[in-house]
RNA sequence: GCGAAAGUGGCGGAAUUGGUAGACGCACUGGAUUUAGGUUCCAGCGCCUCGCGGCGUGAGAGUUCGAGUCUCUCCUUUCGCACCA
């Protein structure tokens, strides 16, 4: 062994030899259990982040260590290379967005194997190709016929100046980030799909999911949002023609308390009242500005404006009137609701501003009504009916079902389930995506383009130039012939959402290569993924699509039809996982309800940040790496100085890494300077890993510390001869101690990283191991074999997070092996026996001392030996306690 | 606005089932080694107090022999909100 670390050199040769032996192909041939380690993939923004390092690394950790524990594990990597970000970066530098995606693929590449990280890189897919895309283009026209897919029209924001659809993200404070224009809403055509037809089962399933965090499903739970309520309608009158304004309510116990009805502004009845109402038009006109964004809209003053017109109500036959709220939306729900100010909190607000009558329906007991009131009530279920005529004195319950039943009778109404949860638009006017495979014909309409047609070719030599979209300008694109009657035809020119994308990639990572379809019987020997890594940002979006199209999948029949009882009778398919998720329904992916059977949602990477203010009051924002802190004599800080000219600096807050505070951290800076290890080392043991992570220099300093002082410590044990691990003899008390302490933390770790995932934790026990084998420092013969023993499990145990440095560790310890084949360490349980325990003394639950005794002491004589205890002798005082307590192993509390 | 989390020394965090609060690391202080800086090693390090001792997990209440952990109210921060990925 060399004495110093050497990162650079043992990283490159580690590399090198895993390529060389292809250790990390995953093989369908193996008779190990199989692990699908996935982690979500990266949008090839140009380099690595911090995000990426520390997702890959917990990815990295847990496949390696279940390849240790003996199973065939495969982790992939690909690229979500569609995007917005790269018809950005054409505009800026007048690339193509194929090219800019190409090079930054093959940098990040080049980074992502820096890192060590062991991937089947034969795997790889990037979703800009067309190998990639045909079968999303195929699934497509599958669910087009099948009706899954289907064509409505919706509002996008539309900057009037550029004549572009922006993203919500394009949208600063209503106007447009590069025209600078009001933006507005328009209603264009778009594809929609049918993801409510699935709605019941994606709530229902989420109680698979043994293996997900709780406050992941809750949140998918409510962003579903089933809900029990009534559907009814206010009839009225307009041009003598009877009609019905409907509405839905999860509140109908209140519906005696309903003065006003709101409408969208794109409501028929609006633009119905608008055409002899020049006012109401400018409104409805006004309420077009600004996003689409929902918390926006949430967020907004709410405005509205009288019709007019009057609708009666269903049930006590008054005339209400109709106002329009630019806070009600046309897309949800009926695009209309009844107003209750009595009791909700947003009527309430809109009652006092206008002027509209406020109308008690329910009380809570013991509670007067007043303005405030409601405020109380508001969300509780609790009340009873009052001044409602025959409903007085229902409850909730109770209430809904006589209303209800009243409704129905007259044909106004209903009990209905509604969802939350809206239909996906897909459509996308932007050239970097996949392109939508339809074809409109003037005498056929929207007809797919079948099969033998497939793929349709996204052109790869375009510069968008940010206004429209650059297909629609490319007739060599857009002009083709209809497959059904021959006639012209023109190829739809909207892209594909970009979540399309990232909804199946985890299918296609088992069959690669495969041109017969999306996926092929491979898919049954990996699937489903038996562990997800990535950000928390995507625990909706992202994880409810993806889990949409497994059903899709599974119900289009994209895993084989009549091969499912051949591929559950296969002999490697889904064998059953220790731990969490274990009872994930295991089925051939023909049968698959759920992709991801256990998931991991990491937290954010932050930094501090620094700055200056400029003459004109604007921050100069100034990285990190730039700037050296100053502690006062208790290490609190005190002040900064940016290195280049030795002035102070402003200390900011700690924020998450990015560009417009410039706190972002190169990864490659600290692999060039420590090595990939230690940037491993210090993600894994800064913050457990769904917490946020704060960057420290002076932290990776330190974990780039521990991995010189473990090379040291196994460099000088070698230095004096390699013995035999220890495994039988007479031993010391000391090293009876320390070999009890490291079957104690091989215990802790093996449970810290398959169990609690707290990587964090396991690192620190391997810390403390590693103090105390410096402290025990026995060169007797049984002594460095002792040692020997913990060298080795160190170097095991840690192999997971730092595999670079313990491959060379091991063929330090053991020369001649290889680190690749050695199994997890198991604990010794006869090392574990202790016969002797610390029990802690307290009086009235405080601490007072301690009392040392053997195991086996029996309840009695802990009570004697406690009250003889000097500390409690001199608090009781003579007196006798009230009772003793006694925690068998851990405690005895005394009650004076 | 709605939904989901989090809050513990100067800092990141630990305390896994209601039972020793502060493991491990960083920063800082003192010492040793070193040509110097750095490195490395040893010791100290929650707050108040000379000490005895007292106080201490965002704030306030509650349950319990015992609460960082359970319950309620409040405050603050972070994330998501359907066209960023």
């Amino acid at each position: 062994m060399q004495s110093n670390y050497h990162p650079a050199s043992l990283e490159q040769q580690a590399q090198q030899h895993w390529d060389d032996s292809g250790a990390f192909a995953a093989l369908e041939t193996s008779d190990k259990p199989k692990y699908y380690c996935l982690s979500m993939f990266p949008y090839p923004s140009g380099k690595l982040h911090m995000g990426h390092v520390r997702n890959y690394t917990i990815g990295d950790v847990l496949s390696r260590y279940h390849r240790m524990k003996g199973y065939n594990v495969m982790q992939p990597m690909g690229w979500d290379a569609f995007g917005l970000p790269a018809e950005n970066a054409a505009q800026a530098h007048n690339v193509p967005p194929a090219a800019w995606t190409y090079d930054n693929i093959d940098y990040m590449r080049r980074q992502l194997k820096s890192l060590g990280l062991g991937i089947d890189w034969a795997r790889e897919v990037t979703t800009c190709t067309p190998e990639y895309y045909r079968w999303e283009q195929w699934l497509f026209t599958r669910l087009f016929e099948k009706g899954i897919i289907y064509k409505k029209t919706s509002s996008v924001n539309w900057d009037p100046v550029d004549h572009t659809v922006l993203a919500n993200e394009q949208v600063i404070d209503g106007r447009g980030w590069r025209s600078g224009a009001l933006v507005e809403k328009r209603d264009i055509p778009m594809y929609f799909f049918r993801i409510t037809q699935y709605a019941d089962e994606l709530l229902g399933d989420l109680d698979q999911l043994d293996g997900w965090p709780e406050q992941v499903k809750t949140m998918q739970a409510n962003w579903i949002g089933k809900s029990f309520g009534v559907r009814f309608a206010f009839p009225y009158v307009i041009d003598n023609k009877q009609d019905n304004l409907w509405v839905y309510t999860t509140r109908a116990d209140t519906i005696m308390g309903v003065t006003f009805v709101a409408v969208a502004a794109e409501h028929p009845l609006a633009t119905f009242a608008a055409k002899s109402n020049p006012l109401l038009a400018a409104f409805i006109e006004d309420c077009k500005h600004g996003g689409t964004a929902e918390a926006d809209m949430a967020t907004m003053e709410k405005k509205g404006m009288d019709t007019g017109l009057k609708v009666t109500h269903p049930l006590t036959g008054e005339q209400v009137p109709v106002w329009v709220g630019n806070y009600v939306l046309m897309g949800y729900g009926e695009g209309a609701v009844m107003a209750v100010p009595a009791h909700d909190e947003r009527d309430f607000g809109f009652a006092k501003k206008y002027n509209l009558p406020i109308k008690q329906s329910i009380t809570v007991q013991d509670q007067t009504f007043s303005d405030t009131a409601w405020q109380e009530w508001y969300g509780s279920k609790e009340g009873v009916c009052v001044y409602s005529g025959k409903y007085d004195g229902l409850n909730y319950d109770q209430a809904v079902d006589a209303i209800a039943a009243d409704l129905a009778e007259k044909g106004l109404g209903e009990k209905k389930t509604q969802f939350r949860l809206r239909d996906w638009g897909i459509s996308r006017q932007r050239y970097w995506g996949c392109p939508i495979p339809i074809i409109h014909c003037a005498s056929c309409g929207d007809v797919p383009v079948p099969d033998d047609q497939l793929p349709v070719v996204l052109p790869e030599d375009v510069v968008p130039d940010g206004t429209g979209s650059p297909l629609a300008k490319m007739p060599q694109f857009y002009e083709t012939t209809c497959p059904k009657c021959g006639a012209a035809a023109r190829r739809e020119t909207d892209t594909m959402d970009t979540f399309v994308e990232s909804s199946w990639y985890y299918a296609r990572y088992t069959s690669p290569g495969c041109t017969t379809g999306l996926v092929d019987e491979r898919a049954n020997h990996w699937l489903p993924v038996d562990q997800y890594i990535g950000g928390i940002e995507h625990a909706i979006l992202h994880l409810l699509y993806a889990r949409f199209f497994q059903k899709l999948m599974r119900d289009v029949g994209v895993f084989g039809e009549g091969a499912a009882a051949q591929n559950l009778t296969h002999p490697h398919s889904n064998p059953p996982l220790e731990g969490e998720g274990a009872n994930v329904a295991l089925c051939a992916a023909q049968n698959l309800d759920e992709p991801f059977k256990n998931l991991i949602t990491q937290g954010m990477v932050i930094a501090p940040t620094f700055y200056r203010e400029e003459s004109n009051g604007k921050k100069l924002w100034i990285n990190p790496a730039e700037v050296d802190v100053v502690n006062d004599e208790r290490g609190r800080p005190v002040g900064a100085t940016l290195r280049a000219d030795g002035l102070p600096v402003i200390i900011g807050g700690t924020e998450k890494m990015s560009k417009s505070k410039n706190n972002g951290v190169d990864p490659q800076a600290i692999i060039d300077e420590y090595g990939a290890d230690t940037a491993r080392l210090f993600m894994m043991f800064a913050a457990p890993p769904e917490q946020s992570l704060e960057w420290s220099d002076t932290g990776v300093e330190g974990a780039f510390r521990f991995l010189k002082r473990v090379w040291k410590a196994t460099h000088d044990h070698v230095e004096q001869g390699v013995v035999t691990a220890y495994s039988s003899g007479e031993l010391s008390a000391a090293a009876k101690a320390m070999r009890r302490q490291l079957h104690q933390t091989i215990q802790k770790v093996d449970d810290d990283i398959g169990r609690r995932k707290t990587f964090n934790t396991a690192i620190a026990a391997n810390m403390e191991l590693l103090n105390a084998l410096v402290k025990f420092n026995d060169t007797t013969p049984t002594g460095r074999a002792v040692a020997q023993e913990t060298l080795e499990a160190i170097a095991l145990m840690l192999n997971p997070i730092v595999p670079h440095t313990c491959q060379a560790l091991w063929s330090g310890l053991r020369p001649g092996s290889d680190m690749l084949d050695q199994a997890y360490p198991a604990a010794d349980q006869s090392a574990l026996v202790q016969d002797e325990i610390e029990l802690m003394i307290q009086i009235n639950g405080k601490l007072r001392g301690s009392l040392t005794v053997a195991k086996t002491t029996d309840k009695a004589a802990l009570e004697q030996l406690a009250l003889a205890h000097e500390a409690v002798q001199k608090q009781l005082a003579g007196a006798q306690p009230k009772k003793i307590i006694v925690v068998p192993g851990r405690l005895i509390n005394i009650v004076a």
